[in-house]
Parts: C-alpha cells; structure tokens; sequence
DNA sequence: TAGGCATATGATAAAGTTATCATATAGACT
DNA sequence: AGTCTATATGATAACTTTATCATATGCCTA
C-alpha cells in the first residue's frame, strides 16, 4: 500500500503525461510521426505551424520521453518512441471511437 | 486511408479525451473510484475537495465515458468504466514510470 | 408541503497554457 | 572569420481552464 504523498506524486506524473497529449499541436506531431521520423522544417511544411512552436511543443514531447531526436547534421530528426507511445495511441482509439459523441459535449474543456 | 477532415475530428477527441485526464482534482477522483464506487459526499470527505469542485468534474468525466452513475435514492453513486478506463490507467503506469524524471523537467506544464 | 440533505449549475476571478515575435545558438560551407 | 540554414529559447499577450461562491434542483421524511 503507497503512502499518500507516493499516491499524490504519481497522479502529478499522471497529470503531466496527459498533459502532453492533450494539445492539439503535440498530437499532430504524434500523428506525422506514426508514419516515420522528420525534422523539425518537414513538420513545419507538413502541418503548417511556425517553426518555434513546433520547437517548443518538440521539447516538451521530448522532456516526456514520447520522442526521441537524433542529430543528423545540421538537422534534427525526430520519431516517436514506438515501444511505449504507439500501443498506447491505438489504444486510446478505442475509447475515442466508443464515446466519441459524449466527448464532443463535455462542457468543461472547450471544442476550439 | 482517412481523410484530412477525419483526421483531424479524430484528434480533436483524442485532445478532449486526454484533457479529461490532465487535471488533479479528475485524477484524484479517478484514483478514488479505481478502488471502488463512490458518492459525491463520500469523494468530497476522502479528498477534501469542495462539493461544487467534486460535482463539476464528475460532469465532466460522466460526458467523457469515464464514470458511470446510478441514482440511490438521494445519493448518485459514481463508479469508474472498468473495461475501458482502468486497463487505460494501469498502461500509462509503465510509460509513467520510465519517464518519472523526464516528466518533471517538461517546462512547458506547470509542476502545480 | 415544509424542511433538510445531496447534488448540480452558472458566473467569474485567478491561475495556467498557448502561439507568436524577436532573438540566440549551432552546424556546414566558403 | 563570415554567411547561410536549421533549430532552440525567452518574454509576453491572448486564450483556456480551474476553483469558488452563490444559488438552484431534486429526493426524502415528517
């Protein structure tokens, strides 16, 4: 049995963990990344977004260990780790798709 | 092959659906709930958090799918989706855990 | 139907998060 | 060294989320 602050501790981590998942710039970097690794200016053409915001959401996803960069020269190529973030994201799929209208409708977190 | 609107639909729940997890006072809840089903009077003592606090995220994991309610009487007794939500939780533990120190570094979501 | 208990809801100030702009760093090539 | 390209970082205004307060609804029992 964990003490409370062990308890209140790992919530937190929790809480961070979902947090960087739950940004819609974070997820479509998770999403192009699925496919295969990119730098930093192929995720700036594909999605559209300015480059320092890819830059930082990049970090965040990093200092979470959902991403992974190797330095390629002037370059930086980024790919999701694929033992732990891939299961999960097929995992959520399922629950996405069963209560995906109710979702839709939770009044506390905006639709934008 | 989805389309570029699908796509897009499909991340925004998948936002919505994290965003539900990336709050204290939900998780807290959810910790709660994983033990066993509770009223929000039985929530507010055991987290000491305000009846109004307890109410309006219960609504907010109730339109997520992630707990179910059965009215008793006077009392709405809460209990988690036990197929979906607690496999969901116990996989997170693992990424969690391998990135326990990384998480706390993410500049970019406050420690709080 | 009156009163009490359990829970829900609406408005809002405070706190947290995001994108953006300007600027900095770092590698490659001359 | 100087310049170009790729990426990172810091500050901040705009936006989003949260907790709280006040109040409303709903069920029970007398």
């Amino acid at each position: 049995m964990p003490k409370l602050q062990q308890i209140h501790q790992m919530d937190n981590l929790h809480r961070l963990f979902f947090k960087a998942f739950s940004n819609y710039t974070r997820l479509e970097i998770i999403q192009l990344l699925r496919k295969k690794p990119l730098t930093v200016t192929e995720i700036c053409e594909k999605t559209g977004f300015e480059q320092s915001r890819v830059s930082h959401n990049l970090r965040c996803l990093e200092h979470c260990g959902f991403v992974k960069v190797t330095q390629n020269g002037n370059f930086r190529e980024y790919s999701l780790d694929e033992e732990t973030i891939i299961p999960i994201v097929d995992l959520f799929d399922k629950h996405i798709r069963k209560y995906k209208e109710r979702l839709e409708n939770c009044g506390v977190i905006k639709d934008g």
